[in-house]
Order: structure tokens, then C-alpha cells, then sequence
DNA sequence: ATTAACGCAACAGCAAAAGTTACATTAGCC
DNA sequence: GGCTAATGTAACTTTTGCTGTTGCGTTAAT
């Protein structure tokens, strides 16, 4: 697991929870299995669970857990958690004196949207419970 | 012009030499327009030109020029010819033995591939003799 | 012969992402 | 109450990919 790491972690962590929703996991556990760093866990879960997909109790017998059943989160829900975008945003600069940039700058900003709306709709697809 | 520099510079360049195909522009000129550095320039304009859309001359009174008639290069050409996609790839690692990872695997690629093919098909729906 | 261009390779600088360390806080357990 | 094991966060370091830069060889017009 190298690249896109974030959405790649979250997404195999919500697998395996999916698998085994009541056990309770630790960054430590997990990061294990991930070959990464608990922090690291921690920041990317972070985002999860303030998006009301995950929930975390600290203490002692502390962890992570998801906080709503496995056919209820989707892998749009995880992607869009984490904004991260897996297409390239066209980002807008203040219209330029030229006009190739701008004629440009409109139509792939459009074309990007568009693509970037149906890659959320076929993440919506699929459920974490399906990838388990 | 700041990020995915290659395809704005690629398609930035195009678009200007769209309004005007017979004139021959050399890599200072070129960088000059965009900020950037001729060197830069040339090799973003070399992949096109591997790609057959420039021909490009040496000598005293070189340059680059089209190598067709602007209608005739859509933006996918462009964006094809730099292979970098802006989708990100999500490059497939030897089977592991997670099965999680392996069903993640599989389903994402698709998705993307789908998502990457429709991308190209929306690109080639624009020349760049359209965005002068 | 000179000049002005490309081609290419090697190196430097930069910025974003990942990893690491450190420490405060919290909650169960004895 | 004190110990232990967990999260939460901030700061720092390392890695990595991209951009920009320099240098030099090659080519072709003048
Ligand atoms: S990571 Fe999927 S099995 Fe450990
Ligand atoms: S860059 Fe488009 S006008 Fe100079």
C-alpha cells in the first residue's frame, strides 16, 4: 500500500471492521497491519470520525469502532470524509488577460466536475460491507 | 498557471498556436508567455511531438509548429500524449494475501478505468482550434 | 564561422505527504 | 488513588516527486 495511502488506509480499515463491527481496534493494531505509524492512523480516522463514520473512546480500553452499520457506509462516504480528490482539481485562478487560458480554464473546470460528480456516484455503489 | 503544470502549459501552448499555425514559435518564446523555462517547454512539447501533434525544427531559425490542422487535435490527444492522468492511478501491487485489499483493489481500479475512459471521451469532444 | 535554435542529462530547490517524536489528556483497572 | 493504555495534537524530520536551472552537444540558417 504506497500511494494514495490516506483513502487506501481508511478504506482497508473500514474492510476489516466491516468484518467484525463490535471489536473494539487501536491505532496500534491497526497500524500494524497497515506497516504504517499509529499517528498516522489517528490523523486519517481523525477525519472519519468527524464525518460520523467512525467513532473513537480514549482511556484505557480505548479505540475505534464505526459508528453506523457496514451496509450503511459507502465508499463515497470514506472518499468524500477525507477531501482528498482522486481527480485533479482545475483549481480557478483569477480570469487572466488571455483568453485561451480562460476559454480553457472553463471548459476543463467542467469537464472536471462532471467526471469528479460520477466517480462519487460509483463510489456510492458500494458499500464497506461488500468489500470484506 | 500553477498546478497540472504540463497539460496547462501543453494546452495553453496549443491554444495560441491554434489562432495562428504557421507561425513558428521557439521554446524562449513559448516559456516567456507561460513563466516558465524553455527548457521546461521543450520537454512537455517533446512528448506531443512523440505523440505526432508538433514537429519541431533545429537550427538557426527553429521552433516548434503543429502538425496538423487545429481541428484535427482534440484535448484528449493532448492529455493522452503527457501520460499523466488526472485520475489518480490506482496501480494494482501483486495479490496480497488480504482479501479485503485484494476485493478494494479490484473494485477501485474499475471504478477509475471507467471513470479514466470517460474523461478521454469528454476531452476528445473539444479541438483546440475551439479555445482560442 | 557565427549565431540561434533544439536535445539531453545532471543537478538544485521546493512543497506536499508521510513518518516520527513528544507530551497532555482521558478512562479503565487493580 | 495510582498505574496503565489508549486517543488528541503539535512540532519536527524524512521522503518524494515536480519544477526549475545549468551546462553542453548538435543542428541548421545566415
Ligand atoms: S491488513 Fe488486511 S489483513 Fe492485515
Ligand atoms: S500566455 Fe496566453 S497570451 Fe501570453
Amino acid at each position: 500500500m504506497k500511494r494514495n495511502s490516506r483513502l487506501s488506509l481508511a478504506l482497508h480499515t473500514l474492510g476489516h471492521m466491516a468484518g467484525d463491527p463490535d471489536r473494539m481496534r487501536t491505532s496500534a493494531d491497526i497500524a500494524k497491519h497497515a506497516g504504517t505509524n499509529p499517528v498516522v492512523v489517528r490523523r486519517v480516522l481523525g477525519k472519519l470520525r468527524e464525518a460520523g463514520l467512525l467513532t473513537s473512546e480514549k482511556g484505557h480500553a480505548g479505540g475505534w469502532r464505526l459508528a453506523r452499520a457496514p451496509d450503511a457506509i459507502t465508499l463515497a462516504d470514506v472518499y468524500l470524509a477525507l477531501d482528498e480528490s482522486l481527480v485533479a482539481t482545475a483549481e480557478q485562478e483569477a480570469a487572466s488577460a488571455c483568453s485561451v487560458e480562460n476559454i480553457l480554464q472553463k471548459k476543463v473546470a467542467s469537464v472536471l466536475e462532471d467526471i469528479e460528480r460520477s466517480l462519487v456516484e460509483r463510489l456510492a455503489a458500494t458499500t464497506i460491507a461488500e468489500v470484506r
